[in-house]
DNA sequence: TATATAGGCAACTAATTGGTTGCCTGTCAA
DNA sequence: TTGACAGGCAACCAATTAGTTGCCTATATA
């Protein structure tokens, strides 16, 4: 799980792509995945695969198929990590200023 | 300034260092940052014409130097608007997550 | 059992990336 | 004015990556 596998995977906007339709809804198969994306089985596999090896999707065989769950854990560990140090201060103050103003929204 | 790039320039690991560089000494010249990388100055002037252009560095030319500044901004924004999302239901996620992947797994 | 379905593995191509070397322009200072 | 210094531009190379096609295994079900 380390940080630069897991930059190096949210890198792509296919992989965020992915994880924004776990988010929406979470458990889905490959194939479920496969009809959002605009792309061959075997091209979103990849993707996913690297997607697991970063540890930001967990799977769980059930029979034939391979639900896919989003684990945010190591988009936390970033934000904590590394992005707060840059964000400390008075830009700080105003992304959360800007936040409450906005209101509680997922997007 | 699109998110895409943001993500991309923060993919490697060498301009994630020039980052932190400029973190602990902001407007640094081209050569001074060379000096702390293992790497010719035209190998960290492409990495850094990245970062200008995910307006994560900002620059200031100064005669014949080039001064060169963390511009945290685009971090903010990344770190309130997307990867906040993920954090939001973290641990309801984590013990969704938790209880899926509990019992009979042949993993 | 036979067949359709869910997914895995491997080879291959095209495009991108990280890094190099060589040369050029502009600016400062002796 | 002349030379050294800071940086830019472009060609080039090796390695990686995104995506494909083809074939394989395993599971569920009529």
């Amino acid at each position: 799980m380390s940080m630069d596998a897991v930059f190096k995977a949210l890198a792509d906007p296919t992989r965020r792509q992915l994880l924004d339709n776990l988010h929406a809804r979470n458990g889905q198969t490959l194939n479920a995945l496969c009809k959002e994306m605009g792309m061959t089985r075997q091209g979103v596999s990849k993707h996913l695969a690297i997607l697991e090896e970063a540890n930001l999707v967990v799977t769980r065989r059930r029979g034939r198929e391979k639900e896919h769950y989003l684990n945010p854990a190591p988009i936390a560990e970033i934000a904590d990590r590394w992005i707060g140090k840059f964000e400390q201060g008075r830009l700080r103050a105003l992304a959360d200023l800007k936040k409450r103003l906005e209101g509680p929204s997922d997007e």
